[in-house]
DNA sequence: ATGTATGCAAAACATTTGCACCTGG
DNA sequence: CCAGGTGCAAATGTTTTGCATACAT
């Protein structure tokens, strides 16, 4: 991802924009709030403040550049997007994420809303549970 | 629901936690903001604090009377508890939000947790679209 | 050049907590 | 009576906003 690329998203190609870009491009784990983005950077030494991430991070979920999530524990987390839909599964613990893709659900979402009387816009699952790591 | 339910959970029956239930009980749309909550018993000249709104509803939710969800929109809302457990579909528009259960996913989700080694211990499934009336 | 983006500090929210006073059993 | 609950106000944590300055094109 680089300066072309924002500019076709129709955002300037600016420094922070490119340095919270590359960070959440090779981060690991994938998913980031603004806060650990912030750290990231000013661990790199890249001088970008806190008001900016949240900016960039908003301007870029709609560009749909990067995808918001609404997990337990009041922060969102962030991860770029990517071309495959997946939903995420989290543990209650360490607060490990996984991902994963499951078409009979995603059909089943579409029926489910066909029959509400619902246009589906967007979806969110969330699976939380205890990883093998920190099962007992 | 009355102050016998509330001992059998470990509570005290007191005032404040015998009107928020009263509340809830009867609230339609059934799901609610602690904002909302506070509102509609200073309406009712109840007089209870917001904190303690807060307070009651994070104990009504440790004693499975209540059940919190994190829609989008930045604060939680509650509702009773009931028998059937069943997830959401919300109107991005006007915030309307129907209930629906689909047994198939329900299973689905078991099998995948356990198929990424989790123990699974909860989960929300949330569809976001436009309700009938606010569709085209 | 000039319209945008940024950094900082302050504001805005949702929620939690400390503490002196009140209340249910 | 007294452990636990409550109201209020202050603290917290997250996200947003106002504004003067800096930057991309």
């Amino acid at each position: 991802m680089k300066a072309a690329d924002l500019r076709k998203a129709g955002l300037k190609a600016t420094i922070p924009r490119l340095r919270i870009m590359e960070v959440l491009e090779q981060a690991s784990p994938r998913h980031m709030s603004a806060e650990d983005l912030y750290r990231a950077l000013s661990e790199a030494e890249e001088d970008v403040g806190l008001a900016t991430v949240y900016r960039v991070l908003t301007q870029f979920e709609s560009a749909g550049l990067v995808v918001r999530h609404n997990f337990e524990g009041g922060q969102s987390v962030f991860e770029m997007a990517c071309e495959q839909h997946h939903d995420h599964i989290v543990c209650v613990r360490c607060g490990k994420v996984d991902e994963f893709v499951d078409e009979t659900i995603e059909k089943i979402q579409l029926d489910i809303a066909e029959r509400q009387g619902y246009e589906l816009t967007d979806h969110s699952l969330i699976l939380y549970g205890l990883c093998p790591d920190c099962r007992g």
